[in-house]
DNA sequence: ATATATTTTCAATAATTTTCGAAAATTCAA
DNA sequence: TTGAATTTTCGAAAATTATTGAAAATATAT
């Protein structure tokens, strides 16, 4: 396969890929732009290679910034800025791990808090399916959390051997 | 807070929770309510307890057949069809991991093991940045796949312990 | 300062996804 | 069989989300 074509075809896949995770598919084919590409690359290249607005492209690059994937970069001598990705791909899931963890887990665990101590009487058959569900949801992700922040924390090297020796 | 104001905001947050999971509100928001209701109910107290139509509520039903997530419960001289949800949480996390893997992960590292034997020469830079980048994803995909398959067939006790044992 | 290049915003439009609801199909008891 | 109960399908409508493109804002060079 031709170097062009794979590349299309990764751009694309990552962008379908996306849409699965909650993710648009524009700023995913930006990211997978951007993790192939060797050099930084600017908006208007994005455009180009992409066939996308210029509104487009600057909205969700802005939105990979948020999330931390992307970086601008200045060249010296050039007006143009250009952006970059991280390739290191540890880096890049744990960046995610992140961010999905304080934008969604933290919340839900929040609620479950809250809605743990719904008043009414253990007996009744209702309240206790309720709250056995609440709380058994909530114990899990309490766990998922730890173990989250340990991941972060981590170096591939460390964690990926530490899990390998447990996983065989 | 009063029981039904907790399963409503529980059904409600759950469906929230979803949409950036890449599943649908409703869809979402029929496994909220089943997981939390003691017996199994019909399509129609589904419709009444979330206001929504038939068509879809029979749509999404079926869809969370589909995922394993819900299962049909005949009940002995009932006409209608009576629908529950797997209600321990460990077994219904596995589920979704194991449907997810098959859907997702496999078909991507499929793709990649095509993309990273892309023609060209390594010393091109391009080239170099292009099939790096895919096989540090592979690497990470593969990998993650082993360490999924063992939880997919672990028990809760076994696997939550092992990991909390190196996560402290 | 002024002109020029570049980035950002945002209202309008387009595309996509979800939902509805009524009709068709199926199931089952009599 | 028939007919009532129930489930499923599917085209159209509604809702949501993504995209455009042009104008406004900002930055930089002369």
């Amino acid at each position: 396969m031709k170097l062009t074509e794979a590349k299309q075809q990764f751009i694309s896949s990552w962008g379908a890929f996306g849409t699965h995770w909650g993710i648009n598919r524009t700023m995913a084919q930006i990211h997978a732009l951007l993790l192939i590409s060797s050099d930084p690359v600017t908006q208007d290249d994005i455009m180009d290679e992409l066939d996308i607005s210029r509104g487009n492209t600057n909205m969700n690059i802005r939105e990979l910034i948020n999330w931390g994937l992307v970086e601008r970069v200045l060249i010296p001598g050039e007006r143009k800025e250009y952006f970059t990705a991280e390739k290191d791909i540890w880096k890049v899931v744990k960046q995610i791990v992140k961010e999905r963890k304080k934008r969604e887990l933290e919340p839900m665990l929040q609620l479950l808090d809250k809605l743990e101590d719904v008043e009414g009487d253990k007996r009744d058959k209702n309240v206790k399916t309720f709250v056995d569900t609440i709380s058994s949801i909530k114990k899990l992700g309490r766990q998922a959390d730890k173990i989250l922040d340990t991941m972060i924390k981590a170096e591939e090297s460390w964690f990926i051997s530490s899990l390998m020796k447990i996983f065989k």
